[in-house]
DNA sequence: GCCCAGGTGAAGC
DNA sequence: GCTTCACATGGG
């Protein structure tokens, strides 16, 4: 076992790992559980020792894993625990929506996942719930991943399969984990990753739309999913994925006398919203999502 | 029963 | 170009 404390500013962990960006994180006794890589751990916000803290405003993250680390640089990463976030805050546009989602979200982030994990998770996510996304990820690792050390007595936990795992397992076995209609889109994806069709290892040397073109090659992924794996994996920081929820803020917000097509939608994100659109684009999502009621 | 869920892709105008 | 529809499955 070991264990590691990060010291971060505006650092809303629930929020972080409850925000639809990632898929297996849930809480228990006062931690969050999760996995990253071919680690288990649990990560805790907790005051920050050093100054004796900020009220209602933890600034330490505690990470206890199960097996020994030495360098805890991938979980840095994961965390984007060296980021500024005031330096992106600033650059958002000045107006009353991003105003409101930034103060209900404070402290939100975006984290830097693995790429196919994420790819496949959202593969996974059409038409589906978050609490529903959350539980075929479970079942899908839990058949099909690598037994992962975990502290005594725990329940076993699994690793995210690899894509030759998923290439080679058939489309009733997927069916198992109640992916319905998602099953052939994941194997053939898979497949085409597995024998190298599409290579995600080449992708952060490309351009956004080169990217995203290489993306959409497979199949089960579209415009949305391809912007939320460029965003989450990747960290193109101007990706705006636009789902259910963000078309929706986006419409009642800023254009609240006017019906406006998604690809308008798009034009006015990839120009309003500033370089790092992709961060305004998850406060809106999550203020929509948990904090406004913006059905009529 | 009905409607919706971090959509996509094919088919229709 | 744009609109409509099927696609599994579960929750409200």
């Amino acid at each position: 076992m070991a264990s590691r404390t990060f010291y971060v500013h505006d650092y809303d962990l629930a929020a972080t790992l409850n925000s639809g960006q990632t898929f297996r994180w849930q809480p228990r006794e006062g931690w969050w559980e999760g996995v990253v890589g071919t680690r288990w751990l649990r990560l805790r916000a907790d005051s920050d020792l050093r100054t004796g803290g900020m009220a209602g405003r933890p600034s330490a993250i505690l990470a206890e894993t199960a097996g020994p680390v030495d360098d805890w640089g991938w979980l840095a990463d994961y965390l984007q625990v060296g980021l500024d976030l005031a330096d992106i805050l600033r650059t958002f546009p000045d107006d009353p929506p991003m105003r409101l989602a930034v103060a209900a979200c404070r402290g939100l982030r975006l984290l830097r996942q693995d790429p196919w994990e994420c790819l496949a998770s959202f593969i996974l996510s059409s038409t589906k719930q978050i609490v529903q996304i959350q539980q075929i990820v479970a079942l899908l690792c839990n058949k099909f991943g690598e037994q992962l050390i975990v502290p005594q007595n725990h329940r076993r936990v699994y690793c995210f399969p690899l894509p030759g795992r998923i290439a080679e397992a058939d489309e009733s076995e997927l069916r198992t984990c109640k992916m319905g209609f998602r099953a052939p889109n994941l194997i053939a994806s898979a497949r085409m990753i597995a024998d190298g069709t599409v290579d995600l290892d080449r992708l952060s040397a490309l351009s956004v739309g080169e990217a995203r073109d290489a993306l959409i090659r497979l199949p089960g992924v579209g415009r949305k999913i391809a912007d939320c794996v460029l965003l989450f994996a990747y960290g193109f920081q101007n990706a705006f994925p636009v789902d259910v929820w963000v078309m929706k803020a986006l419409q009642r917000l800023y254009f609240p006398r006017r019906r406006v097509s998604l690809k308008r939608l798009h034009t006015f994100a990839a120009t309003h919203f500033g370089p790092y659109a992709g961060y305004a684009q998850q406060y809106l999502f999550h203020y929509a999502r948990v904090h406004a009621k913006l059905n009529d």
